[in-house]
DNA sequence: GGCAATTTACGATTTTTTTCGTATGAACCG
DNA sequence: CGGTTCATACGAAAAAAATCGTAAATTGCC
């Protein structure tokens, strides 16, 4: 079980541990161009902020090299769901199915994902 | 359609905001009894706040009387909305169903909110 | 009327987050 | 080797958000 402790990750940070979270490992460099595809930031912001990342405990590095490699020091599902929660309790006074119901009235899910929530939903009912 | 332009509250307007949605109109007292409940916060900051809001615009108060009253200006919905839709990107790629499956997940929907889900994913397929 | 309580206004400070300039050194290339 | 490029470190500033103290005004009450 990961520390749950000081995990907040700022909305800049969030930005950076999802590159990490989907590459797994890489350089300030290529996390910077993955940010500049949208929005625009200097270099070195993103380099502080991924060395204040690993000062918080947010990524780790490897130094052993010129070029550092990060990764994220924090387990995704585990962040998003305490994220989630916040999020939940700020602006749906906790009830997690309102927000699965806005969610859902976006119109951007495709068939095949309404199919694969339908089979949660099946699996959760039989729980109780 | 509300204003989409300039909403964008910060996290203390959120708590703020849903105690309005909540009552409808409130005062600054009011408010304030209610964000102690789960929060540490003096009077003047509350109400700082609330002011600041107002110049915004995400709020409207009638200051007729000695004692201000004040009303959310933006709609629950709509704010709802642009939220979750930078949370998603934010946190889940862009990915909505991400999100409902991870909400899903956390075990605190009731059998009656999963019924009411199940009905609203039944129409969404409707549409296709 | 005069005092206590309550309210808003206002300004300033503190804290948090984001941003970036500059220095320094390693690596690469001609 | 000498210059250019690319990396990190560091410090500081700017921007954004949150907090609160104090003053002034109004109300209600004795």
């Amino acid at each position: 079980m990961p520390d749950n402790k000081s995990l907040k990750p700022t909305e800049s940070e969030l930005e950076i541990l999802q590159v990490l979270w989907e590459k797994g490992n890489a350089t300030v460099r290529e996390v910077h161009e993955n940010l500049l595809t949208f929005k625009d930031v200097g270099y070195t912001t993103t380099l502080k902020l991924m060395q204040i990342m690993n000062e918080k405990g947010l990524v780790k590095r490897n130094d052993s090299f010129r070029t550092h490699i990060y990764k994220a020091a924090v387990n995704k599902e585990v962040t998003q769901k305490y994220m989630l929660h916040k999020f939940v309790s700020n602006l749906f006074g906790g009830s997690s199915s309102q927000l699965v119901m806005q969610a859902l009235g976006d119109g951007k899910v495709t068939e095949q994902e309404l199919n694969e929530i339908q089979l949660m939903i099946d699996q959760l009912k039989k729980k109780d």
